[in-house]
DNA sequence: TGACGTCAAGATCCG
DNA sequence: CGGATCTTGACGTCA
């Protein structure tokens, strides 16, 4: 089984993307961006496959305007060399890609140059696995579109659209199961007439469930029927509902004994898991670690990233975790990840918060010129008056990072969290 | 016309 | 001036 995160990964430096707004969008901005992002995908690949996260999705945004302003652009030349290399390691690895164009690729509107600009959205996606040399089993996930009143007729017109479709991009295409209009039973009703696989996301049906009572591995039984051969292993989406935010929200981690009680019931079979949610691959390494026994030394450098994100939370749990770790035997990865869990669910209060952002400010302290001593000294005193939020003092400890490549703190949590 | 979702760019504020 | 923080942009549908 295969989990995976979804476009950018947190504490991987180099790893960040960039873009620009059209107005700004020359060519020779847009080709520097795309040597930028390539570069930063390669860096995010070589961290999955060191990390053993072998499901992963590329952002949309890899090439900024892609379908239409860089359409055009020769890129493809240009970077052929890091095209390569990516696809390359992903292949080497085993790794499975995929895209996901967003809400706003509309494949089945009643507008003829929206469907048409969708047409186009989805040749950009599959020419970007294309020129990174991935396979048809590299996917690409679309939602069914609009319903304009009538639903059947909607459904009718995403069959017809993508029939009409390119096979490079058929061949890539699976549905998606979506949380306002689209339940899976309409998916798979629109997706079996023409043979697309289809993913079925656990959440969005939460949210938008299918009349009939089937269960999540009713349905995942009946949508890897979908799944051919050719196609590579079943993929199905998973996420949970953000506790305080609207029902379809992601929650900004996974929790591990949903994500567990989920596994439990799977079928005994290969399937591919894309997590959807806030910390992106930090809940892939957690559920990755939980599921299959890594060594306690995977644990400890979780904790190493972990640690100092506890301490400003729960110096108890802090020490709890020190302890579970100490037995080195042993694997204590769920217990581990649950303590974790309780102590980010509390805000740090004002004492611990400040006691942990010493103890980072201690990696650099005796580096940093007087304007950065002052400017960290100011920060933290706002914070302590409650004149500002602990995240200024962290975006000030993140700049200071950046800057004299504190290494271990750029790949610990506690900057981003 | 704004909400929806998501990210970084761009604009502005501040010491 | 440089860095922190806020607002905007990009996309289509629907209330």
């Amino acid at each position: 089984m295969n989990i995976g995160y979804a476009c950018l990964a947190l504490g991987v430096p180099g790893s960040e993307m960039k873009s620009c707004t059209r107005k700004n969008a020359t060519e020779e901005r847009l080709l520097s961006l795309i040597g930028h992002n390539l570069d930063a995908l390669n860096t995010m690949i070589e961290y999955n496959i060191r990390s053993g996260i072998r499901l992963f999705r590329i952002s949309s945004d890899l090439v900024p305007f892609g379908s239409s302003l860089a359409a055009e652009l020769p890129w493809r030349t240009m970077y052929g060399d890091v095209l390569a290399t990516i696809g390359c390691k992903i292949r080497n690895a085993g790794m499975r890609a995929s895209m996901h164009p967003g809400q706003y690729t509309v494949l089945n509107s009643p507008e003829g140059s929206v469907a048409q600009r969708a047409v186009e959205d989805l040749e950009y996606h599959a020419k970007v696995l294309h020129f990174l040399g991935l396979g048809t089993e590299h996917k690409i996930v679309l939602h069914l579109g609009g319903a304009y009143g009538d639903k059947r007729q909607a459904m009718k017109r995403f069959i017809s659209r993508y029939t009409e479709l390119r096979p490079e991009v058929r061949d890539r295409l699976v549905l998606e199961n979506d949380h306002r209009l689209f339940g899976i039973g309409d998916v798979l009703k629109t997706a079996s007439k023409v043979g697309i696989p289809v993913v079925y996301d656990n959440l969005h049906h939460a949210v938008n469930p299918t009349e009939e009572s089937c269960t999540d591995l009713d349905w995942i039984k009946r949508c890897g029927e979908t799944w051919t051969i050719n196609g590579g292993p079943q993929k199905v989406h998973y996420s949970q509902q953000h506790t305080q935010k609207k029902p379809g929200a992601h929650s900004d981690s996974i929790q591990v004994d949903g994500f567990l009680a989920f596994c439990q019931q799977l079928p005994d079979r290969e399937l591919d898991i894309m997590l959807e949610v806030k910390d992106k691959n930090l809940s892939a390494l957690k559920c990755l670690n939980c599921i299959s026994r890594r060594g306690i030394s995977s644990l400890e450098a979780e904790w190493a990233r972990y640690k100092y994100s506890i301490l400003e939370r729960s110096p108890h749990n802090y020490d709890a975790i020190r302890g579970l770790l100490r037995e080195k035997d042993t694997y204590p990865a769920v217990e581990m990840y649950r303590l974790i869990e309780m102590s980010l669910s509390v805000p740090p209060t004002t004492g611990n918060a400040v006691n942990a952002a010493q103890h980072v400010w201690g990696y650099f302290k005796d580096r940093v010129s007087e304007a950065e001593k002052a400017r960290f000294q100011r920060a933290v005193h706002k914070f302590w008056l409650g004149e500002t939020d602990l995240r200024s003092v962290k975006s000030t400890l993140l700049t200071l990072a950046r800057k004299y490549q504190e290494e271990y703190l750029l790949t610990g949590y506690y900057l981003y969290l």
